[in-house]
DNA sequence: ACATCCACCTGCTCGC
DNA sequence: TGCGAGCAGGTGGATG
């Protein structure tokens, strides 16, 4: 479940259905679902079982669940990764990677086709004013933390010397934005993403990032970008807005804009979709 | 210090 | 029907 709204829609259902509930049981059932996690399964269960999910954070794409010990418990869903509450008496999924067991139902599940994402209990840091866990230390703020700092933010995105679609992704630039957001992002501003970050005036970094900010707003009003059933909410459900993307995945139809085919471009070995007419690619 | 590349996985779709 | 190639929402560690 990728990008910003995604991941909140996430973090939103663990709020509501996980926390102050005494944790009784911890099953991991793929090793490679706790690989940052470096002293292994049963330290990973020890350190949760007999205590409370007490809050659910999220930074970007990163969501940690804060513990009543005062570590967190930090997931990562890669490209395929979903939280799931289940009663402990459903059909394990395929996928099914760890599952966390609470007094009564239900029960918590982390399913990863691909085994990118993962999980594992860390401790935290306070940077900023703000209590991270370790790993998450070094990502931005997200346009969405009350905290953001858009100027800031304009000064990191043009003191990048690489294309702007990837200072876009850097998540140490500004966090939560992936590729469908950054495709939307750049198509709204009428920027093509191989435009170099640092040939940007300081208000159309600030429209492209205001642009980010507005298209992940209205994705979380409709729970999120989601093309098949890798990508749901807590419950199972995807979110509606690949009906409004205007570019990503787009290739061939018109531009909402100009009418002009959308067209796919190679970008580090994924795709990149804009329009020719409206985001002309620099020379 | 920075910027860039690619490995890490499974499954689906497409063309032959 | 089979089979290989290409593709998918991300990241960090190894390179230059």
């Amino acid at each position: 479940m990728p990008e910003l709204p995604e991941v909140e829609v996430v973090r939103r259902g663990l709020e509501a259905h996980v926390l102050d509930r005494p944790i009784t049981s911890v099953d991991v059932l793929h090793p490679r679902a706790i690989r940052r996690h470096v002293p292994g399964a049963a330290d990973f269960a020890a350190r949760m079982v007999g205590t409370e999910f007490v809050g659910a954070q999220r930074r970007g794409k990163y969501l940690w669940l804060e513990l009543s010990s005062g570590a967190a418990v930090l997931a990562h869903l890669g490209m395929s990764g979903q939280m799931l509450v289940q009663p402990a008496s459903a059909t394990p999924e395929k996928h099914l990677r760890v599952r966390v067991g609470f007094l009564s139902d239900p029960e918590l599940r982390f399913v990863d086709q691909r085994t990118f994402g993962g999980l594992s209990v860390e401790d935290v840091v306070v940077v900023d004013g703000t209590t991270l866990p370790v790993p998450v230390a070094h990502i931005a703020r997200d346009p969405m933390d009350p905290k953001f700092d858009l100027t800031a933010a304009v000064a990191a995105l043009r003191g990048k010397r690489s294309e702007v679609k990837r200072a876009l992704l850097d998540q140490t630039v500004v966090s939560g934005i992936g590729n469908i957001y950054a495709d939307e992002a750049l198509w709204r501003t009428k920027l093509h993403g191989a435009r170099p970050a640092d040939s940007l005036s300081p208000a159309k970094a600030r429209a492209l990032l205001t642009a980010a900010t507005e298209v992940m707003a209205e994705a979380l009003n409709v729970g999120g970008t989601s093309f098949d059933a890798l990508y749901v909410n807590v419950n199972g459900q995807s979110g509606y807005f690949d009906r409004s993307l205007a570019a990503y995945g787009q290739e061939g139809l018109p531009c909402p804009r100009c009418g002009r085919a959308i067209q796919r471009e190679p970008f580090m070995n994924r795709s990149s979709f804009s329009c020719p007419r409206c985001q002309p690619r620099p020379r």
